[in-house]
DNA sequence: TCTGGGTGGTTTTTT
DNA sequence: ACCACCCAGA
């Protein structure tokens, strides 16, 4: 039998799939490693790769553990593991996936007694960082400079910032939409394939007056960009895309790869489905996995008719799997989230059904406000730690990032540790931002933004100064050069030699590494200390970040795979629990795809958080919303506690007061799922006993003390 | 030309 | 509560 190291493997905990499966009859050949699956399991693994596949496999179906076994399965049937291709939707999931797939062969080879090599992935991660990676390779014949720099998204809004104030949009009568906004438009123009009338139309119909104004300002934006030499997400895909157009690079780029394997297919796009079709047109050697009722990414240009739409794509057309016994839940949690998505307007998938039995049903517990909700989370997961669960088997989720802060209030207070996951990441905070743009900008002096940002970091030098020294540097051939011979100006002239000696040092060919990091924050420190109040905690998060970069083989690699795969916890930064310490995890629904807990609690289940006030506009916004739900709840193995807090305090006007909304249990948990869970309200009504008589207390002149103290 | 303060409009999820 | 914009003063 297979000793599992691994605690979160999806077939650990089912006893069933431990004994030989009655449809091993059949074929008494099964090597061993494919013994611990299901016979559609194995179907998936064993399907022959020369007819495209696609696999439905429903949340908690032990749909990774299929996916690593088979690519390890086509690895031990003789195919070269660095001809594979394996597209993950996080890079978590990319080296969660290579960990498991080499387990399985070294196992298997063990097993054979021939202690061969290991099947070590050399093209598995998501869609962006695969695209980056390919297009620096093939730079020189698409055009790119191969030291191109990616932004990320702040940087992307930045820019667009700069081109909407030159087109001078930022001072219309009529409000403009913010950079944030107008980047959102524009990636899901590029990232839906769909024209920018359409768009606002139907996503942004309040911003529909600006069409033509809006076009001007995406093409200036690609224009500035292309300048830089700078590729935003959108343009890893975009670019990619766009090369594959040519058959010449399409067969060339595609007759790299033997087999092509996409984890999560419900939540890719349009342009991520032209690049697979593109790579491999006959289907020949495709692999796609994923499950229509947990897509939530259509905010982000994520089309479920992708995996819909899969088969047809193909003649003959694609075979399908579908994977529907789940190893995770118990019967009545399941029972439970398939009712919730039984109530969706559409779905594909059938109902997941475990042998999980258990007498615990869900729980709907209604709690006074935000407060009580915090505390009683913590009573359970304190109590439910007494009980032998550790925190890290305990996971609270939540709609929006800032959904937990009163949670989060409540921990500190109370000791507990944790790590959250989603929401702001410290490579947006301000400080880390400053550094990590000084570092790209003298890696790539034409990255404008980055020197933009970094230039205005000395005394006496803003947006002016800062474009003529830009204008300067975008001129010349050699771009120290420039630098030396501008002119500072007075104001500026005590902090411009520091920064022409880290310009010298950085911009010098082979500048050594991580040293050349930790060069820049020296220079900062100074900077820092002046800029900001909270110097301390701030040099600290650096600090982490030098750890961080010295992890990383050279400059280059560390600014690409920080943008494409920033640390996303928010501990990572302050380092605070250790590897072997216990604490609990804080999550975006969003950012727990694909994990499982044994006790989840999911916080603010009413009407305005989930679905979120702002995500109401459409049918669609409200399905995804509804997903979202079950997502959460399908995460949970024993224990799922659903909050609803009755009021909320309105924080957002007046500053003191009692303002407050009442809240109503949210749609998707209707009267007629009720039956499906144990509901009760928290804290329970208080015994009624009468208070015992107190002595009376004696009475204090407190005004008369104030005024003594003043004679 | 840079910096700081006042005002009015917006507010999610992420590679 | 936060951000972007505008204006006044240095």
């Amino acid at each position: 039998m297979l000793l599992d190291p691994d605690p979160s493997a999806v077939l650990c905990d089912a006893p069933a799939v431990k004994q030989p499966d009655t449809v091993d009859a059949a074929a008494p050949d099964t090597p061993a490693y494919l013994s611990t699956l299901n016979p559609e399991q194995r179907a998936a693994v064993t399907h022959e790769p020369a007819a495209p596949l696609l696999i439905i496999a429903g949340a908690g179906s032990g749909k990774t553990n299929t996916l690593a076994h088979r690519v390890a399965h086509l690895v031990l049937g003789g195919a070269d593991p660095r001809r594979i291709l394996l597209l993950t939707f996080s890079r978590r999931a990319a080296s969660e996936m290579g960990r498991r797939v080499e387990r399985i062969v070294d196992q298997a080879l063990g097993m054979q007694a021939c202690g061969a090599g290991r099947a070590a992935l050399t093209w598995s991660g998501t869609f962006h960082a695969i695209g980056a990676r390919l297009l620096r390779e093939y730079a020189e014949t698409l055009g790119l400079s191969p030291s191109f720099t990616i932004c990320d998204r702040g940087d992307a809004a930045d820019l667009m910032n700069v081109v909407r104030h030159d087109l001078g949009l930022s001072a219309q009568a009529s409000r403009f939409p913010r950079k944030e906004t107008c980047l959102s438009i524009y990636s899901r123009v590029v990232n839906t394939q769909a024209p920018l009338e359409d768009v606002l139309k139907h996503w942004f119909p309040r911003y529909a007056m600006w069409t033509d104004a809006l076009r001007g300002l995406f093409a200036g934006y690609v224009q500035a960009k292309q300048k830089q030499q700078v590729l935003d997400y959108d343009d890893l895909l975009l670019y990619w895309a766009q090369a594959l157009a040519e058959p010449a690079l399409a067969q060339d780029m595609g007759a790299r790869f033997d087999h092509v394997l996409v984890d999560e297919y419900q939540d890719t796009n349009a342009l991520q489905a032209a690049i697979l079709l593109a790579l491999k047109p006959d289907g020949r050697g495709l692999t796609v996995v994923g499950d229509d009722a947990q897509s939530i990414y259509a905010f982000r240009g994520a089309t479920v008719r992708n995996i819909l739409d899969f088969p047809t794509q193909f003649t003959p057309a694609a075979d399908m799997v579908t994977l529907s016994r789940n190893y995770r839940s118990t019967q009545p949690i399941l029972a439970a989230a398939n009712a919730v998505i039984g109530l969706a307007a559409e779905r594909y998938t059938k109902d997941l059904w475990s042998e999980r039995g258990s007498a615990e049903k869900p729980e709907i517990v209604v709690v006074n406000d935000e407060a009580d909700q915090a505390r009683y989370v913590v009573e359970q997961i304190l109590s439910r730690r007494e009980a032998g669960l550790a925190l890290l088997s305990q996971a609270v989720l939540f709609r929006a990032a800032d959904h937990s802060a009163q949670l989060e209030i409540e921990l500190v207070r109370r000791n507990i540790p944790f790590v959250k996951f989603g929401g702001l990441k410290f490579l947006e905070s301000t400080h880390v931002k400053d550094v990590l743009a000084v570092v790209r900008w003298l890696e790539n002096p034409r990255d404008r933004m980055a020197g933009f940002r970094s230039l205005q970091l000395l005394p006496g030098v803003g947006p002016k100064t800062a474009a003529r020294v830009l204008d300067a540097v975008e001129i010349a051939t050699e771009p120290l050069f420039a630098l030396e011979s501008f002119e500072a100006p007075p104001a500026a002239a005590e902090a411009w030699p520091d920064l022409l000696a880290l310009a010298r040092s950085l911009m010098a060919p082979a500048a050594p590494w991580p040293s050349a990091f930790e060069q820049v924050v020296a220079w900062y420190q100074p900077h820092l200390e002046r800029l900001h109040d909270d110097a301390p905690a701030r040099a600290a998060d650096l600090q982490q970040l030098e750890r961080i970069a010295a992890t990383y083989a050279s400059r280059e690699r560390f600014l690409t795979e920080l943008t494409l795969d920033p640390p996303d916890a928010s501990s990572d930064e302050s380092g605070v629990p250790l590897r072997d310490e216990d604490y609990l995890i804080l999550s975006t629904i969003h950012s727990a795809k694909g994990q499982e807990w044994k006790a989840v609690y999911v916080l603010n289940a009413v009407d305005g958080c989930m679905p979120s006030d702002l995500a109401t506009g459409t049918t669609e916004e409200i399905e995804e919303e509804r997903r979202l739900l079950y997502v959460a709840m399908t995460r949970a193995r024993d224990h799922l506690d659903i909050v609803v807090p009755q009021r909320f305090y309105v924080h957002q006007q007046t500053a003191y007061g009692d303002r407050h909304v009442y809240a109503s249990r949210t749609r998707f948990l209707p009267n007629r799922v009720m039956p499906l869970f144990h509901s009760r309200s928290w804290p329970p009504p208080p015994p009624v006993a009468d208070a015992p008589a107190k002595a009376p207390l004696p009475r204090l002149d407190l005004a008369g003390r104030m005024r003594d103290m003043w004679k």
